[in-house]
DNA sequence: TTATATTGTATATTTTTTATACAATAATTT
DNA sequence: AAATTATTGTATAAAAAATATACAATATAA
């Protein structure tokens, strides 16, 4: 999980978040502020559920959040208006996508203190229901990860089988036999088998990889 | 397919839709548009996906529709400002149920000048995005049948295994052998056998089922 | 009492999943 | 250059699950 820590005193994470504006899509509003709080874009991201229940407001943070920080904040002027709306029932939308940790160098912006990976079992303390929400993301992601494996960019342009075996160890939370794990992967019917890479590693050099260019002009 | 035809001149069917109260979980909300447009309540609803695009606005179905009603809305005062309002981009939380059809009696409203059920197959022209909104939900349901069919409302309280059998071949549009069928259902393991049911018919009477009280108080 | 339609259960067959064995091979070491 | 090592690709055996088939049981009507 990538995870901004807020900018202020005190120990608040958020998962990345914003606001829709009022002629943009849903769905690229949550392109927009991934790639504005990570640097990432050019990714699918899934939209798995909204959070919307009446009492789902931002106002146990805001004031936990105001105490530590009053200083600071007494210089702007974070009059009761804009208090009172920040405290309404915030209604959120949510999205998750999968990266190659590598391939992704995340940038903070002035919102964020740093922003860092952070493994399932070693999540900070986030506020509000944002633990709630990384909880039902995976829940989502692991019952559809077949039919999701070539929409996200989990994996490079071409790849080796072990590679997509750890993939699905990682989201899965389990291990696989490995010569079953090829066969079934192989079955699902979607990878092509190109060339073999040679990593100078002393063993037999496994055979790269790639999606299937898919029948775009089948139909 | 449960839906109502607006109480308007001209062939309007519309999903039964409203807004969000501002104190108002959203669940709490389709629960309550469904009761007050259907008479349906007590009833699991599950959400399945937002509606956001930016051009996703009521102004087609509006222009129409105020054309062909030009007379009796003149009688109102629906002045520019409302007009404004009601084009602008709608965000719609979209939730299914499913109901056994001789359960219920679908309770039309003023809105609405009849509300009927239709098949799949032969549903009438439906406003904006809804006949993409009724797809996305039957392809949702199909793909998560086996763990919603005893959240949902789609069999009384005791039923048989044809019953069961039906609901299935109509949710998934194909049918199943029936020995099997009854076999995959039991090793499901949320059934519990009861007595035989004697309908009257020249053949042997079927057992009767019921979902077990689950195990609420194991934890 | 016999006939009819449907149900419940057993079992055979096929397919899928999982486990195991082993040869192939790319470098490294001897 | 041959032996060694670590890993990969493939074949196949064993187990489990899904599917097909057979048939006895039975509630009522004829």
């Amino acid at each position: 999980m990538l995870i901004p820590k807020l900018n202020f005193k005190g120990d608040f994470w958020a998962l990345p978040s914003g606001f829709v504006g009022q002629n943009e899509d849903i769905d690229q509003a949550a392109e927009r502020i991934l790639r504005e709080r990570t640097g990432i874009q050019d990714i699918y991201l899934e939209q798995f559920r909204v959070f919307g229940k009446a009492d789902r407001s931002n106002k146990a943070f805001l004031d936990e959040l105001i105490g530590l920080n009053a200083a600071q904040l007494a210089v702007k002027n974070t009059d009761q208006q804009e208090y009172d709306w920040f405290t309404k029932r915030f209604i959120s939308v949510g999205y998750y996508a999968l990266v190659d940790i590598n391939r992704v160098v995340p940038q903070k912006t002035d919102l964020d203190e740093s922003i860092e990976w952070y493994s399932l079992q070693t999540l900070p303390r986030m506020i509000m229901d944002h633990a709630d929400i990384i909880a039902e993301a995976l829940t989502t992601l692991q019952s559809h990860l077949d039919e999701k494996i070539n929409a996200f960019n989990l994996l490079p342009e071409t790849f080796t089988m072990k590679e997509v075996q750890e993939v699905y160890e990682a989201v899965l939370g389990k291990t696989f036999v490995r010569t079953n794990f090829q066969k079934m992967i192989l079955n699902l019917g979607v990878l092509e088998r190109l060339e073999k890479k040679f990593t100078g590693a002393a063993n037999k050099a496994p055979y790269l990889y790639q999606f299937k260019k898919q029948l775009l002009f089948a139909f």
